[in-house]
DNA sequence: ACGATATATATCAAAACGATATATAAGAGC
DNA sequence: GCTCTTATATATCGTTTTGATATATATCGT
């Protein structure tokens, strides 16, 4: 017998959870959102308008948040979003969820963002989790490093070299950034 | 009268110049690609079957690559891919040319990378780019930081600044980066 | 001989990117 | 007052990428 097939969940969506944890301070039109996620958030997620739109009109119709006042008369239209409490919900259970995808994108800087929603205890054991991946990380690149090292004279493997260091350098950071936001948790 | 209109380049396929740099050292399959990208490089690219297998029979339409074998008759088949004398060009032209896209994926990093085709001067050019980019980067985090810590009592304002540290600490070690990697490149 | 894993190509829906179109409001400069 | 530029704001579109799955063969341990 077949194992029961699940297909493709329906919260690929990781723009939605940028969007919720953003409408959970403040209601916000599209084109807010985009100028928030332009700023601090940047450095660590991007978005465009091209994902924004069509995330707020889905999830709209899935009832995670709701428009506040759609001005149409006199000027631009301008939609003022607000989040329900499914989506406050939603967004909850992404932050107590200890899965992120550390990639490139780095799902545990928006959990940190939006921490201030659930307990401080949620974004210490996010670091924590985070700490964990990255020590995994950085063992492979110094294992990395030490084989280079051996070849260094030969061609181009100084520039594969360079790239590991870079690794190392930004892993190094990351650790120590996980110290003191760890630190600062703490204390308060 | 308007302005010409040059509508969108047919060259946003970033993948293919991780394709061209790897194969400028070897013939591979798609899925040797996705092995070395899934290696080394994916601290700083990623990349899958669904974008390079596409990418390579276009590439070959092009003609920046040929087939240097297909082995269909026993076994599995297996295409072993070549790169070509235009597409050695379209990588060269790549890593001469000073714009690079440093959000998340890190373009410099990929052409530090692939670095040894051309002079170390345009490596050490490159990089130096990249330094600007990130100099202005953390001052604008400075900035955020320094309006945060006015503020840090208030709800949710150490989350924003533990991730703006975040950013801080990772910026001054691609700074670090950027020292070791010009002195290394100098020396030789 | 069997089962698990590695090799290998290919495709698909969903998501994101990046650019462009459209429209209004606000200011700046002349 | 008029024009030009910039900021606000929504929306869409083609292209690219992701992440998952389907398919098939080879290899290796037990």
């Amino acid at each position: 017998m077949d194992v029961e097939k699940v297909g493709r969940m329906a919260k690929d969506r990781k723009i939605d959870l940028v969007i919720l944890g953003l409408l959970a301070h403040e209601n916000l039109t599209g084109y807010d959102i985009k100028k928030r996620i332009d700023g601090a958030i940047s450095f660590f997620w991007k978005g465009s308008f091209g994902s924004i739109y069509p995330a707020l009109s889905e999830m709209e119709k899935q009832g995670l948040v709701k428009r506040k006042n759609s001005n149409k008369t006199g000027g631009r239209e301008k939609i003022v979003y607000q989040i329900s409490k499914s989506g406050k919900d939603a967004l909850k259970q992404w932050l107590n969820d200890e899965q992120a995808t550390n990639d490139l994108k780095y799902e545990t800087l928006l959990k940190t963002y939006f921490g201030g929603l659930e307990d401080r205890s949620i974004t210490l054991r996010n670091i924590e989790v985070f700490e964990k991946q990255v020590k995994g990380n950085l063992e492979l690149l110094n294992f990395y490093k030490e084989n280079l090292e051996k070849v260094l004279e030969e061609a181009d493997h100084v520039h594969y070299y360079l790239t590991v260091l870079f690794g190392i350098e930004t892993y190094e950071a990351y650790l120590r950034w996980c110290n003191k936001a760890k630190k600062i948790m703490k204390e308060h």
